[in-house]
DNA sequence: CGCGTCACG
DNA sequence: ACGTACGTGACGCGC
């Protein structure tokens, strides 16, 4: 027997989107009632294993009834931007399930349906309406049952005439009448005002219809009467605007609505995509290692000792992509599990990584060294990492296809492949995962699994790179991507490659140091507190303070009392342990992290710890460290600034030489907004804080206190995150109409800049992003939300990254420059870390005079602004000394 | 594995 | 009325 299911796509959607809270995925898409529509999908094809399928949307805001009523649907809440944001996503969804849908200008989702319960009805087909909306019950038929939502959106009941006589007492022909008579406040019906649903079906059980009750309207006594003659019209015009319109002139037949079941694959990618990490466990999309369900076969050659003939090598020729399996996060430390090449002729290869250590290998590694052979390759500078230190060179690398994902949405958590995937239509790959596991888990499937993943890795690679290198282009990102990412890629694997000498002697004589103080501090804070326990337990320290000596609560955290540095310092007054304790958390933190986790990270082959940089992490544009974090060595406190001693040259009488831009941010700022007085500061090379309160405060420079200069660079602070006069309040620790009168005084001198602000989230409304000087995109899905805390962040961030993404694109341009002009100088010296405004570089002795010159000249002329780049260099010993 | 805390720009 | 300053990573705790 044949079933049709028919959905009402945009009464469902909202349903689901007003049952489920408001989730939404990494990049901060909304995706609750994309999740709530896929579970109804999978609950009806599972329950009612439908023949034919149908999802109608309603198309435009217009429709036919609008013509005989103005106000129809008037007055209703505006769709919020968290929902609307959505129907792409949901049109999509019910595509990947391969479900028909339809949609006609004019029309709403229910006359579509109407429509082909009629054609349905005259086929004698089963048919299962889907639906939010009780009109949908006038519907109801021998063929043709309702289902409505029952709270949520996967629980629905079900009705058939007998149901609807039973709960009503009328047949589905009636319920326009129903509604004639007590109208709908949601679709703006008017009905009969005082006729509610028990009045409205009193009438009915009485005289039937609308038509009837108006017309025997005397046989009704009391003010009813009254209304009823009153509004008469108004009955009329309700029922018609309730009538569902069954002959919409569409072409639709009924076999174009069969519907065979989804495909696993597609539907599995877009999961990935919209992050529905649940579902594709549960229906195992993810797919075990080996299991491919979805997936195509796929051809590929082992390659042994023996296939590394002299033929081989030619083969290399048509090679275009390549893909390197390193295990784990740490490029330097990974083991790897072997490559797949892809040539142009659709051949994979399968490279064990064992074979390259064989004699026969020369040519392959040859190749892989050989700059002239290009390649297509995902993440080009954690392979070069990884492969340096097995001994193998990396070069000829066209295209990066990881830095290219992360340029086209850097707000995206992860561009893994098998996402990438997803987002570009192409065919599905599983997860690394689900291939290898995870954590302890993790291992390396037989050959025929590896081998089959690898060179579907290898393939789609090759699938991708003309797909965005499209999108770049269409973005403008060509410049950014080609002249300044790509190339950063090869200077940080140097770097990194390289590493910065550690003096662990020095490092370990520090942590003995700071283990007496810490020791002694314990013993004083256990004395003071009465009883030992485990300072480090922020639970612990928090009952011990707040209910054993019973200091005042000054802030919560989600879990129990808030014990960070700001409380502490409010209690301190109250209790000597306090202070203890916070020199004690100072003295912990250098000792775990900087100490200890510093001394776990040196190489005992180089005695060098090497960092490894993220280049597709940060939605700015900046950089991040790890393995370990090298841009958050202290400097603000002395005592962990000393840290900073242990950093070395690798050579004997080499120097240390650290560049720095002076208030680079500010200077960004200046040059974006124009701001004539900000602009000012810089020209003539003044201190920007200084100048800022003399504006502000109206006074003359001999007049700016310390206290005022502080305040001023505070709210210069504030502007460069997107200012709110709550952040502010807390920062200076005033009230927030006091901070409120500091922006408003702030932006009275700083016209431009006030300028600047409101155009940058103007611009974010209308395009959805916002970009730097050099094109570096940020997309800011919350910028129109209804959520006040969602939408201020999105207007702080759209204020915020267009000043930090410049100012990272500015210090990466200099980076790509200054390596360059050093290979060309051939130069000795080298480039060793970037902390965000900071270069630090190891030189000889007899190339300081030229790098002092040659470093700040490059940083300096990196990007051309309106205001000059100012770059402070020193050096030293060591790290600490270069200051 | 999430949370609180704290280091940096 | 709403209630956060922007961007990161590492550590220890406790479930």
């Amino acid at each position: 027997m044949d079933k049709l299911i028919l959905i009402d796509g945009n009464s469902i959607a909202s349903r689901a989107f007003y049952a489920l809270p408001l989730l939404s995925n990494s990049s901060g898409l909304h995706t609750n009632a994309v999740f709530g529509f896929t579970t109804m999908l999978l609950k009806l094809i599972e329950e009612e294993k439908p023949t034919h399928f149908l999802v109608a949307f309603d198309a435009g805001k217009v429709t036919f009834r609008h013509e005989g009523y103005k106000e129809y649907k008037g007055g209703r809440a505006k769709t919020p931007p968290e929902l609307s944001e959505q129907f792409p996503l949901i049109r999509e969804l019910v595509e990947s399930f391969g479900i028909p849908k339809f949609e006609l200008p004019g029309y709403e989702a229910d006359d579509i349906i109407g429509t082909m319960t009629r054609l349905a009805d005259e086929k004698g087909l089963s048919v299962v309406v889907v639906s939010g909306d009780k009109d949908m019950l006038q519907l109801a038929s021998e063929h043709v049952t309702i289902a409505l939502t029952r709270k949520g959106v996967s629980e629905v009941d079900r009705f058939t005439p007998e149901a609807i006589q039973e709960k009503y007492g009328l047949v589905p022909a009636q319920i326009i009448d129903l509604k004639g008579l007590m109208g709908d406040a949601s679709d703006n019906i008017p009905g009969i005002p005082g006729v509610g649903e028990k009045t409205a079906l009193k009438f009915l059980h009485e005289y039937g219809t609308v038509e009837e009750v108006l017309a025997r309207a005397d046989e009704i006594s009391g003010k009813i009467k009254e209304k009823i003659v009153e509004h008469a019209d108004d009955a009329r015009m309700s029922k018609e605007l309730a009538t569902i319109y069954r002959d919409v002139p569409m072409e639709l037949q009924l076999d174009e609505l069969k519907y065979d079941g989804y495909d696993g694959g597609t539907l599995g990618a877009i999961f990935r995509k919209l992050e529905f990490k649940s579902l594709l466990e549960k229906m195992d999309l993810s797919g075990g290692a080996g299991s491919g369900a979805d997936q195509e076969a796929i051809e590929f050659e082992t390659v042994t000792r023996a296939t590394l003939g002299s033929s081989f090598a030619d083969r290399l020729r048509d090679v275009e992509s390549i893909h390197i399996e390193a295990a784990g996060e740490n490029p330097h430390v990974s083991e790897l599990i072997g490559f797949a090449l892809h040539s142009k002729d659709g051949h994979n290869w399968f490279v064990p990584w064992e074979l390259l250590d064989s004699p026969e290998a020369g040519a392959l590694r040859d190749w892989l060294a050989d700059e002239n052979a290009a390649k297509t390759v995902y993440d080009t500078h954690r392979a070069e990492v990884a492969l340096h230190w097995k001994g193998i060179t990396l070069r000829g690398v066209t295209f990066d296809v990881l830095i290219a994902a992360y340029l086209l949405d850097p707000t995206e958590s992860t561009h893994t492949l098998d996402e990438l995937a997803g987002r570009y239509g192409l065919p599905s790959l599983q997860s690394d995962d689900a291939v290898f596991g995870k954590g302890a888990k993790f291992k390396v499937p037989d050959e025929k699994t590896l081998g089959e993943f690898l060179s579907r890795k290898a393939s789609l690679l090759a699938k991708l790179r003309p797909v965005l290198q499209g999108e770049l282009e269409k973005s403008e990102m060509n410049r950014l991507y080609y002249e300044l990412e790509f190339p950063l890629a090869g200077v940080l694997a140097s770097m990194e490659k390289m590493g910065i000498r550690v003096n662990s002697d020095g490092l370990r004589q520090l942590g003995a140091e700071l283990g007496k103080s810490i020791d002694q501090l314990v013993e004083g804070i256990y004395k003071g507190a009465g009883s030992e326990f485990n300072l480090n337990s922020p639970k612990q320290l928090g009952d011990i303070l707040f209910e054993k000596l019973g200091l005042p609560v000054i802030k919560k955290t989600k879990t129990g009392y808030s014990t960070d540095a700001e409380v502490l310092e409010k209690l301190a007054p109250y209790h000597d342990v306090v202070s203890s304790i916070l020199i004690y958390r100072q003295l912990a933190k250098l000792q775990s992290t900087y100490v200890e986790g510093l001394l776990k990270e040196i190489r005992p082959e180089t005695g060098k710890v090497h960092t490894y940089y993220q280049q597709t992490i940060a939605a700015t544009g900046r950089l991040s460290s790890q393995f370990p974090n090298l841009q958050n060595i202290p400097i603000r406190l002395e005592e962990g600034r000393k840290i900073r001693k242990v950093f070395v040259p690798d050579e004997p009488r080499w120097l240390i030489l650290a560049a720095d831009y002076s208030q680079i941010e500010l200077r960004v700022l200046a040059h974006i907004s124009g701001d004539e007085k900000m602009k000012e500061a810089f020209l003539n090379d003044m201190d920007v804080h200084t100048k800022t309160a003399m504006d502000v405060f109206g006074v003359s420079a001999q007049e700016v206190d310390a206290n005022m200069r502080r305040q001023a660079k505070a709210v210069n602070f504030g502007i460069v995150y997107g200012i709110s006069d709550y952040g502010l309040s807390q920062n200076l620790n005033i009230t927030r109409k006091e901070a409120a009168q500091f922006i408003e005084q702030y932006f009275a001198v700083f016209q431009g800049v006030r300028r600047y602000m409101d155009d940058i989230v103007k611009q974010a409304r209308t395009n959805g992003y916002v970009t730097t000087l050099l094109q570096r995109r940020r997309y800011l899905p919350d910028i129109n939300a209804s959520n006040f805390n969602l939408r201020s962040f999105a207007e702080r961030t759209a204020m915020n990254s267009p000043i930090q993404g410049t100012a990272a694109d500015i210090i990466k341009l200099a980076m790509v420059q200054i390596s360059k002009r050093m290979k060309d100088e051939k130069l000795r010296s080298r480039m060793l870390l970037q902390v965000h405004d900071e270069l630090v570089f190891e030189v000889p002795e007899d190339e300081l005079e030229l790098m002092k010159r040659l470093v700040p000249e490059v940083m300096e002329s990196a990007l051309k602004l309106d205001v000059p780049l100012k770059v402070d260099v020193n050096y030293g010993v060591n790290w600490y000394e270069a200051k």
